[in-house]
RNA sequence: GCGAGCGUGGCGGAAUUGGCAGACGCGCUGGACUUAGGAUCCAGUGGACUAAAUCCGUGGGGGUUCAAAUCCCCCCGCUCGCACCA
């Protein structure tokens, strides 16, 4: 039977049997498995291919452990792409999402993926995304959902606000040469930040989570410990609020400056005696793009605004600037400038001539404010600063800030990185934002019962900078679910990482019609045990995936408020020469043509034992052979009738030969075993063709063990090559499917050699190698290695000094 | 610039975590079987010489150790993440 055959018919009789529909009383050896699931956006491409086998591989070996699974897929079919197509082919988003979805599913059903199918699931679907309203509706209540006029990432290619995450060096994550620009909208934010301290501690609870995600999460996440301090505008009197992680230096504050997007500059602009100018500064900076404003070489600017602010410490009157390198969303969007201790200030106050005044001194050296190159941030001695001179600088921290706190105009602080997430989305093709704006009522979430707000049908998706809808009259008019009166609908939609940053929940309960999933199905599987994907949504996908997890948990629908025990990041799949492979480049391959060429386990394989599961891989076309030929001799070598009585019993029963072959095969059991379990699947597989490069045809006709040796065999590439191991299986006389029968154990004692080759040195260098009992000790070591002639030959004349011995690994002589 | 990681034959990669460097595979060389081989099988394959012996060899330099790809220090190169977060 050709390749080809074998995995169709495998892959018909478990559709049939319905294998891999997860069990409904998973009880304790539950087991969630879950890779991240596919934008739908043509067909399966060689990462989602990469992603899944490993996922497969996970399902079948835990299979045979005797886990119960659930493997669910699904569809991130929301968003963008869908509506350029649209635009382009003049289909609408739905059918061609929907299109895409049907051949991609048929893809991986090709593929032989372990899904259980009956759970599938699309966020574009209504009864999908009525829950996802439905998760934006519970945040409102709770006051995690709000709306605000902000300062906001701005695409002029999608038409649309970006959250900071999917700003990529000042550009669109979409458009990698369109730099987004500012502007200042009404968007709706998710109130992360206020789970920002829980997500940034819990971190430390996911011990099975790579560090480079959790030290990325937590560089995003930006915890910095520091002071709140009052300043006061000397003219208005206002407050001007500002955070510093360094109090120790407020005595060398000698300028101020905010942000042109600032909250309290908008309030302070009129009380400018330089009206005209700042207006004029913040203008254009407004109108850079935040590529401009970032950009490493720029020269640092601002504007003085002829408002002068008090230094609450010192009583110092400095003037205030308003600049555009301080960050509007930080802290109060304004900072007190020490440009003796702070480089960008140093910058600043070079430029513009302002006074540099140390407070802190190094312990070795003296600081001269003219001849000073860049500013002074380490550590030092206090200085110019009142009664705290002489102190150390580290000290003199928590004491400055003590004494603001008594006197009241200052408190220790901790401010966040991470900022509140920006989900609204001016474009059709998401899940509408579930809010009524009443003209009485105000902004009203819409009640459960009448969700989901339907997605109207639109024809129009030319991005012209507002939402599609809001020119839908029939989607835009309603009435108010609380007065009854006329109102308007929010005519937005949803980022789509709101859509996934719950599925793992519907996955449990997909059809339910009366609620997102039910709380028994998330006892019974939660958490997720291991989650599979690409590490690129360390920070976003992953962060929003814990941040609403804790808010479900905090609402009493989960048993647990971290989503994941087990992360895995898989590593890319380029093309030969290392390329990524991108439609604009010409060099995707799909996996399905591989497949086609060579048969699905053939591909699997090969991809598996290309490199270790993390690493990039570059796809070579040549490397398969290996794999090919591994897999037709094992399908020849269990051969049709080897009869069940060849099977092994005692050792001492057994010829030479076949106690050497048994004890082989034990080692690779237990070497396939511990490498399957610690993703070194490369290794695994290298494991396996040491074996089979150990026996030959003649010991499966000879061997009296060789129906053993087959039927291990057939087990043990059944994670790797699936559809070749069943068909072993059904040959060797077992039914129905090898996945249901135990992964093969093996016995200790027979993994252990009777004899070891180790190497011996002569002072450290290798002169030979001795083969001795495993067992052996230093004096039957030394007895062997001293008659090898070479070894001898340098121990001649010599005086042995110390003989170091490392039972199984080494024998080193020492001699003078 | 800051943070994390990596650097091993012609190539992909192994190395029980300090103990014979190069498992396994690709490629290459030679041979067998063949009308034929881009099929299969066997053997060889880090370098310096053809063999034994010897020496060199895990980006470069230094160190610790009986012993270093592995640990420490310095340098070089590459990849990823972050980009004025006060």
């Amino acid at each position: 039977m050709s390749m080809e055959d074998i995995e169709k018919k495998w892959q018909a009789r478990w559709r049939e049997a319905g294998v891999f529909d997860a069990p409904t009383e998973p009880g304790e050896d539950k087991f969630y498995l879950m890779e991240m699931f596919a934008y739908p956006s043509g067909d399966v491409h060689m990462g989602h291919f990469r992603n899944y086998s490993i996922g497969d591989l996970v399902y079948r070996y835990k299979r045979m452990q005797g886990k119960k699974i659930l493997h669910p897929f699904g569809w991130d079919s929301f968003g963008l792409p869908a509506e350029q197509a649209a635009i382009k082919r003049k289909i609408h988003p739905g059918q061609w999402t929907e299109k895409n979805i049907a051949t991609g599913k048929s893809t991986l059903q090709a593929l032989g993926v372990s899904y259980d199918w009956g759970r599938e699931i699309a966020t574009s679907r209504p009864d999908y995304y009525k829950w996802t309203q439905w998760v934006f509706v519970e945040l409102y209540k709770m006051g995690l959902a709000y709306q605000k006029e902000a300062s906001v990432n701005w695409c002029p290619e999608c038409n649309t606000v970006l959250a900071n995450e999917q700003v990529v060096a000042g550009c669109c994550w979409r458009h990698e040469d369109t730099p987004v620009q500012r502007k200042s909208l009404k968007q709706w934010f998710f109130k992360i930040t206020d789970y920002a301290q829980r997500l940034l501690d819990d971190l430390d609870k996911l011990d099975q989570w790579p560090d480079a995600v959790k030290n990325i999460q937590r560089y995003w996440i930006g915890r910095s410990e520091g002071a709140n301090i009052r300043f006061t505008i000397a003219e208005t009197g206002d407050e001007l609020p500002i955070f510093t992680t360094r109090p120790d230096t407020v005595y060398g504050v000698t300028f101020m400056a905010i942000a042109p997007e600032a909250e309290l500059m908008k309030r302070l602009i009129a009380r400018c005696p330089n009206r005209a100018e700042v207006e004029k500064y913040i203008a254009n900076s407004a109108s850079k793009s935040e590529i401009e404003r970032v950009a490493e070489d720029r020269e640092k600017d601002g504007m003085f605004t002829g408002l002068h602010v008090r230094n609450p410490y010192n009583g110092d009157l400095v003037p205030l600037f308003v600049a555009d390198y301080v960050l509007a969303g930080y802290g109060s969007g304004a900072v007190m400038a020490v440009p003796a201790h702070d480089q960008r200030d140093f910058e600043f106050a070079r430029k513009y001539g302002i006074e540099i005044k140390i407070v802190i001194s190094p312990k070795e050296g003296v600081l001269d404010p003219v001849e000073m190159a860049e500013a002074f941030t380490l550590p030092g001695i206090m200085a110019n600063s009142c009664g705290f001179d002489g102190q150390s600088s580290i000290e003199a921290k928590r004491a400055i800030v003590e004494f603001g706190e008594r006197e009241g105009f200052a408190e220790t602080a901790i401010q966040f990185r991470l900022r509140d997430w920006l989900i609204s989305r001016q474009r059709y093709w998401g899940a509408p934002i579930p809010i009524v704006h009443c003209e009485r009522c105000g902004t009203v979430s819409v009640p459960e019962e009448q969700l989901p707000v339907i997605l109207p049908h639109v024809d129009d998706f030319l991005p012209k900078g507002r939402s599609p809808l809001a020119d839908v009259p029939e989607f835009m008019n309603t009435v108010c679910p609380l007065c009854g009166g006329p109102a308007l609908r929010d005519p937005d939609t949803m980022d789509t990482y709101v859509c996934s940053s719950w599925y793992e929940l519907r996955y449990l309960d997909p059809r339910n019609e009366s609620a997102p999933f039910d709380i028994a199905e998330a006892k019974k599987w939660l958490p997720v045990d291991m989650y599979i994907g690409g590490i690129e949504h360390a920070t976003s996908h992953l962060l929003y995936f814990r941040f609403i997890a804790k808010v479900l948990f905090d609402l009493g629908y989960l048993p647990v408020d971290e989503p994941v025990v087990k992360l895995f990041n898989h590593g890319m799949v380029c093309d030969v020469n290392g390329d990524k492979m991108s439609k604009s480049k010409g060099n995707v391959i799909s996996p399905m043509e591989i497949a086609n060429k060579h048969g699905v386990d053939v591909s699997r394989t090969a991809m598996l034992f290309f490199a270790p599961p993390a690493h990039e891989i570059s796809w070579n076309e040549d490397g398969m052979k290996g794999a090919e030929r591994f897999l037709r001799k094992i399908d020849n070598f269990v051969a049709e009738g080897i009869s069940r009585d060849r099977v092994a019993g005692a050792l001492e029963n057994m010829t030479p030969r076949d106690a050497e072959l048994f004890k082989a095969l034990n080692r690779t059991v237990k070497a396939v075993t511990g490498d399957i379990e610690g993703m070194s699947y490369n290794t695994a597989i290298a494991r396996l063709m040491e074996f089979m490069n150990l026996i030959s045809v003649e010991d499966m006709a000879e061997s009296g063990i060789a129906f053993t040796i087959a039927d291990t065999l057939a087990r043990l590439i059944a994670p790797i090559a699936p559809h070749l191991a069943e068909e072993l299986n059904e040959r060797l006389g077992f039914e129905p499917f090898v996945i249901d029968r135990p992964w093969p154990s093996w016995v200790e004692s027979l993994t252990v050699l009777d004899s070891i080759e180790i190497g011996v040195q002569v002072n450290g260098k290798l002169r030979g190698t001795i083969e001795i009992p495993t067992d052996s000790d230093k004096e039957g070591a030394m007895a062997v290695a001293t008659q090898v002639p070479n070894i001898a030959k340098h121990l001649e004349d010599k005086k042995i000094a110390q003989v170091i011995y490392i039972r199984g690994r080494i024998l080193n002589i020492i001699v003078k």
